[in-house]
DNA sequence: CTGAAAGCGCTTACAG
DNA sequence: CTGAAAGCGCTTACAG
């Protein structure tokens, strides 16, 4: 079956006028065609995979069917599987709306790829923009904030607060590390450590535990810093600096973890010295990568990173008209007990 | 400044006749216009941040300025560090032309995203693709050998051999592993092993090992099976199989790896038992991960992911008008040396 | 070098 | 339920 390009050349052979094939096409419109024309009218645009052209689709409606999704260290940013279930799930929200996900690669700071990434704001390429990364240049920020489009910001990974120009996605853990303070015997609420690579973020996670800490509990923190980056040395790296200073942290019974990664790591430091996890000390994890590939046998923080992708879409089609509210969309993280594997 | 929509007014605000400004903000179509207004024009344009709205340039140009890379589990191939080097490279490339990447969730093969991943190929929303991942659904492939466009596939992830249909961009590791040998003593050449997960694309390495080896030399295998998934595993879940099996390995002086982080863990092992790596064991990773963050301190095979994302598009580009030829892309594994770092 | 006009392929009031 | 027509905002021969 040769391809048909055009409404035209699909209504001709249909015999009906181009605006019938069009509303025939358009779920939205289907409903009134004639149930037989437009099952005639659908059965010959799939025997010559005719579909009508985005881009003529685009300019007839003044939508782009895009969403873009603003990235500045990509090699940062898409390194994380957490951040690809985010993903996934922006995709997922968008693709059956017969929208697709734009990778807007803002490069670093101020470079000149922020100079594309401005053309691209300014050229209406999308109808709505996810700045996912705390690595923007000023520009780029700015031209977003101009380009009169709904744009969400992943508050995770922006150490500053609410911004009141954008939709903000902002995680809360409240309930979680309440819960998991809950599991927590009373007669352990001196020995609880925060364990983790010493970053913005695992700060953030330690504040929340203390946030959420019973009247007579108290954390100390053990913050390494990573000599080597990426997530896939955060075990590796835990796990030697946990054998480096065990006879510390034997003084512990708890430890809320930064990821899972760094609870593997400090679990290892402790079955080389007979403790069982579980048994000898409690480790609480937080979602960094374990989730998405297997079970955990320690409790664990889990973000609903895919969820938050779908919010995050459902939140810009709900802006398209009225673009610059303060809004705040929250996700909630939800404490799984070790039970759960 | 309010925002400008559209030629027409920037037309009038500048005086001339919109295809006058039209010919100005193409930088191809720019030269035809005398300088003083071109400037005039340009300037106009700034003052009110006009762009020429991309659905409109597609809809009169008929490309859609727009290149699709078709996933399939994203939560695998976006999660991998080197993957997202392959993003930056496609990125680039494109944006500086005035294009944007597309990412479409094929999802698992045959579910209902195959479906609207062809819908999508169908309604030619992007000029070309690039299929990125080996799991994709009969359905998506078929629909991009239909669709008309140049496609690229990725055949380091691809198991099969070149297919004729599409662009093929391969990995050549040749010379990188003629290097190797060359770097290692005669004297090693029956105590060569090849270390790293089971896997196909292990597989295909300890292939290339193997052929590129000198007369006298021989490669055993150590391959094992990961309980744990993701690379971020890889280093721990090979350390714990070289501890598991030390004295065998240590029958070897010279160890491929199927990575970086899998050398590393193997490292790890024999550093426990008191061995150097350089001096009592020879170890060649290849790069996985560490490349990305920092130097190693043993030689490495590069894949040049960023380059052969700029390559994936420049092909693309020059096969724009005919796009079903049988090509193949190589590009260059490079070795380097331990004195890199 | 610049303008007037046609046209890209759809969608969607409007009329019947 | 269907058709004829206008229009979305650009680009690009064509004419001058």
């Amino acid at each position: 079956m040769k391809k048909k390009n055009t409404l035209q050349e699909i209504a001709q052979l249909a015999g009906v006028n181009p605006s019938t094939v069009s509303r025939a096409m358009n779920p939205a419109t289907a409903h009134m065609i004639s149930p037989e024309k437009r099952k005639r009218i659908q059965a010959i645009c799939k025997k010559y995979h005719y579909r009508p052209r985005l881009s003529a689709r685009a300019m007839a409606t003044g939508k782009t069917y895009k969403v873009g999704l603003v990235l500045g260290a990509i090699e940062q940013d898409l390194s994380n599987p957490l951040f690809a279930l985010f993903i996934r799930g922006l995709c997922g929200a968008l693709q059956s709306q017969g929208y697709a996900l734009s990778i807007l690669w803002a490069g670093h700071p101020d470079s000149s790829t922020d100079n594309e990434t401005t053309a691209f704001l300014e050229s209406n390429a999308a109808d709505g923009y996810i700045l996912g990364s705390a690595m923007l240049g000023s520009l780029t920020r700015e031209a977003a904030r101009a380009c009169g489009k709904p744009v969400v910001v992943l508050n995770t990974l922006q150490p500053g607060g609410i911004d009141p120009e954008f939709i903000n996605l902002t995680r809360s853990c409240a309930e979680a590390y309440r819960e998991a303070w809950q599991d927590i015997p009373p007669e352990y609420y001196l020995h609880v450590a925060f364990f983790g690579k010493n970053s913005p973020d695992s700060m953030r996670k330690f504040n929340e535990v203390c946030r959420f800490a019973p009247a007579k509990a108290s954390c100390e923190t053990f913050l390494f810093d990573s000599n080597r980056g990426g997530f896939a040395f955060d075990l590796k790296n835990a796990e030697e600096f946990a054998e480096q200073h065990l006879s510390e942290l034997k003084r512990f019974k708890v430890f809320f973890c930064a990821s899972d990664l760094t609870a593997l790591g400090l679990a290892s430091a402790f079955q080389r010295i007979g403790y069982k996890v579980g048994r000898d000390i409690m480790l609480i994890g937080f979602d960094n990568i374990e989730a998405t590939f297997e079970g955990v046998n320690f409790p664990t923080i889990e973000t609903p990173w895919e969820e938050a992708g779908r919010s995050a879409i459902q939140a810009l089609f709900e802006n398209l008209d009225m673009p610059k509210t303060a809004i705040t969309i929250p996700f909630q993280c939800r404490y799984l007990s070790s039970s759960h594997s």
